[in-house]
DNA sequence: CAAATAATGAAATAATTATTACATTTGAAA
DNA sequence: TTTCAAATGTAATAATTATTTCATTATTTG
């Protein structure tokens, strides 16, 4: 009882002073750092837990410095000396371990406030696990052939689905490059008027289903065109115009979708692919990469 | 089979060899021990994360018996001294603290292929669980109430990023009203160009950082906006910039993403707003209800 | 209850680990 | 290029930590 309440106590007072714990500290002094003291900052902000083990040979080591570096790295972060650093991230790792400890002890305890917040991970997390659980793996190969082997992909996702769609979209032409993407529909779903038996029509859509998501996969399936839907219930409309479909939980409450699920499904769907298609995959991405490089990609 | 024969077989080798860890060691010896020794056992049995980063003198004082009881100890569980107890029992709470991570894998059995399928699922989930256990209420809670008192609200997100800002620029604009998505860099930034400090200004950014978004993100920061970033790794350069910041883990491989978990933290954002600004979002749903009834729905 | 034996702790010593001093390299400015 | 300051690494030194020795205290056994 006592226990339960100071804990939420101690733990918001933790927790504001977090936000100017050691790896903040860092992380914000990363500018005015030497190269290798920020090549020692990055391997500890990237090896928080393991550092904590460390003494200052084997840290030189691993950040590939010198142990004077490591030193005067203690020394430019403020602290007495490497112990003292060393001790403020060993405390941090226990702060680690025993939050660990509480969360994976189910009943974890949060004040009222944290609790809804924390839920909400928790309940996307089963959306996802529940998604799995009711995959039809069988579902899943027959449809990765039929993109495979697809004259061309159109992916039709409308409202707040367009997000989905877009994500979608991005990178399955990445991997695939014959998709088309439909998220308004102003004229844009004339591109899927000649749609035949050769192309694949996949539909996204929840809950508050997009009237023109249904039309325009139900004209798809006349047209004899293989169509597939992920969405949410066997009740939704697409399903009876759907050769394929996939159920995914994307509820979350009244005006809010949760679209982990299906990103996760999607996410499943690239990674297959990308590792069907490796070859040309490659190709298409050094190409890319030396785009981004050159133009648009912050180190 | 490879998958699937050993997920169960790893699972029972490591059971077995827990079976013979130090702890195991240290329990099944008891009774062989003397007094002191004894008290040695208890204390690490009971303590065993912080054990793990004690030396010989703290670790004395702790349990009670002296400094050459600690030797003893480490030398009669067949150990060359007491470094050598400490590094194992350093590798189990490293080990320990890495299980933690994993602890929601569901251990259902697949398939080669399919175990592949299964493991994006599951590693998403893990991704949701992680990102939870990193989350700073107490930041969440301040940017929260800067969201909700913010003259205007950019989001800023580049790239792949876009497909996350987009969905977040969808229902952030239902619940708040002010909202601002800039996705693409060709004259879209022009509306910040009188950003100041009442304005949040959120960035969306992984891995591969986007050059425009780092730098919108940087002009913000200087005209004192309150900047908040929701990225990768504490290295990432938005962090910087960033008045508050997010982790949430986003790689998913090489070429590909994994937006769910930044997209669950996105949820957990969008409803806590949703809750506060309750009624004044009430009267804005009933509104676009009616609009989508009217145009867009399917029932 | 001795006498022998085992267990323990305090303090000296050995080994390891952190720090400093100094030499070398790097990089920027003239 | 040359010059100088800053950054870095190497190696010597200081500080800390682990181990051993030895005296003392418990514990067992005849």
């Amino acid at each position: 009882m006592e226990e339960k309440g100071n804990r939420k106590n101690a733990d918001s007072i933790k927790k504001g002073k977090e936000m100017n714990d050691v790896y903040d500290r860092i992380a914000k002094k990363m500018d005015k750092m030497s190269k290798s003291q920020r090549k020692i900052a990055e391997y500890i902000l990237n090896n928080k837990d393991s550092v904590a083990f460390m003494n200052v040979s084997k840290l030189a080591k691993e950040a590939d410095v010198s142990e004077a570096s490591i030193i005067r790295f203690a020394t430019f972060m403020e602290y007495k000396g490497y112990p003292q650093l060393q001790k403020e991230l060993q405390e941090k790792t226990r702060e680690h371990l025993s939050m660990k400890e509480r969360l994976t002890n189910s009943y974890t305890e949060y004040n009222d406030d944290d609790a809804g917040i924390a839920k909400i991970f928790n309940d996307d997390a089963d959306r996802i696990q529940k998604t799995l659980s009711g995959l039809d793996f069988q579902t899943f190969h027959t449809v990765m052939e039929k993109i495979i082997s697809a004259r061309r992909i159109f992916i039709v996702a409308g409202r707040s689905a367009a997000a989905l769609g877009t994500f979608f979209y991005y990178y399955l032409n990445i991997v695939m490059g014959n998709v088309e993407l439909i998220t308004s529909f102003n004229g844009d779903e004339e591109i899927m008027h000649n749609v035949n038996e050769e192309d694949v029509v996949i539909a996204i859509t929840f809950k508050m289903y997009t009237r023109k998501t249904v039309e325009l996969l139900a004209y798809a399936f006349e047209k004899n065109a293989i169509t597939v839907s992920i969405t949410d219930f066997m009740t939704s409309p697409v399903i009876k115009n759907s050769k394929y479909y996939f159920l995914t939980e994307a509820q979350l409450n009244t005006y809010l979708d949760s679209f982990v699920a299906p990103l996760s499904l999607i996410n499943a769907i690239l990674t297959y692919l990308g590792k069907y298609k490796n070859k040309e995959l490659e190709e298409r991405l050094t190409s890319l990469e030396a785009m981004w490089n050159e133009f648009d990609v912050f180190q």
